[in-house]
DNA sequence: GTCTATAGGACGATAGAC
DNA sequence: GTCTATCGTCCTATAGAC
């Protein structure tokens, strides 16, 4: 079935996103996302160019929804503090498990220097940081804060994974209740 | 170079080791493995069998060594209270980058039901989270506090893994400071 | 914009010699 | 215990037709 080139894209985006997830960057085949999408191999390069190409064009995918529903959230009224920043976060990840398998595993991932994503996550991981930093409260070390935040929601998030009974937001206010820092704003 | 069999399995569990790390189960090639050995890969088959058998087998002798370490550094007079035994895993694991790394990497990789190791790694987890409940205070549930602490570790080591420049082990002494259950043991 | 066809390798694994 | 040789399968990527 032939279909507009957008639509196609973003069909290939979604498969490429659940195979990453599965399988990581190295598992995934090229021949998987085409027959999931039922076209061929050559069909599948025709619009991201390469394998690397297309990783790129589901992160980038990824991050520009992520970003658009974080502030909508915070326009929509969420409590204007760290805590709420960090519910926002932890809430929506809860609806959207095979996303954050795929940002568990490429994270890991591409911890070495010449996995094709690895400036990707390196600077993504910046930019949480500044993010939650920002919003920290100025009394203490607001990077220390941050990377403490970032280290419990990431470590939830892989036993969330492993074990689908497991309550992700239950989990996260029950944790983050006993920092201080963070439930007294002021 | 002809060697001894089982000084050839220890030579070819080393390399096995800092390849998966960098790669990934999926991204290992027994032919990088027999490489790095000096020998052919059907070589490497000889000892293991198949690529599942070497991951196994990498996995098996990691454990081993570090269930002794661990078992040591007790013995050796580490505070026998919760906060010790964190600290002793957190201290040897700060003195192994590699091995973190294939940890890390293999933990996340093997979320995936039909991954070689995802037996290993929920059993894996299931005997972390029963240690740690097992040195909680029992006041309260020991179990939560086990998963905030493994999600603490964890996630603390994937920060550590992405910035050489981060001190492992200040970091978790920074980051436990801020949890009462664990620092005050009565 | 999508296809067929194919190039050109790398992969895991096996068989059998030494 | 390690080798050579080879099988069959999978892979990414390219060239060119429609």
């Amino acid at each position: 079935m032939r279909l507009p080139a957008l639509q196609r894209r973003e069909q290939l985006l979604d498969a490429a996103t659940t195979l990453i997830a599965e399988r990581g960057y190295w598992g995934l085949s090229l021949q998987d996302v085409a027959d999931a999408c039922g076209i061929t191999l050559p069909g599948v390069l025709h619009h991201f160019g390469s394998k690397d190409g297309l990783l790129v064009a589901v992160l980038e995918h990824r991050d520009r929804l992520d970003t658009a529903a974080l502030v909508e959230h915070l326009e929509a009224g969420a409590p204007p503090d760290l805590a709420g920043v960090c519910d926002a976060i932890v809430s929506r990840n809860a609806g959207q498990r095979e996303i954050v398998r795929l940002y568990a595993v490429l994270e890991v991932e591409s911890l070495a220097p010449d996995h094709p994503a690895h400036a990707f996550f390196a600077e993504r991981q910046r930019r949480t940081l500044a993010l939650l930093t920002r919003w920290a409260p100025a009394a203490r070390s607001g990077d220390a804060l941050a990377r403490h935040i970032l280290a419990l929601m990431d470590g939830l998030q892989i036993q969330w994974l492993r074990d689908p009974e497991l309550d992700l937001v239950a989990e996260w206010r029950a944790v983050s209740g006993q920092l201080p820092a963070l439930r007294r704003p002021l």
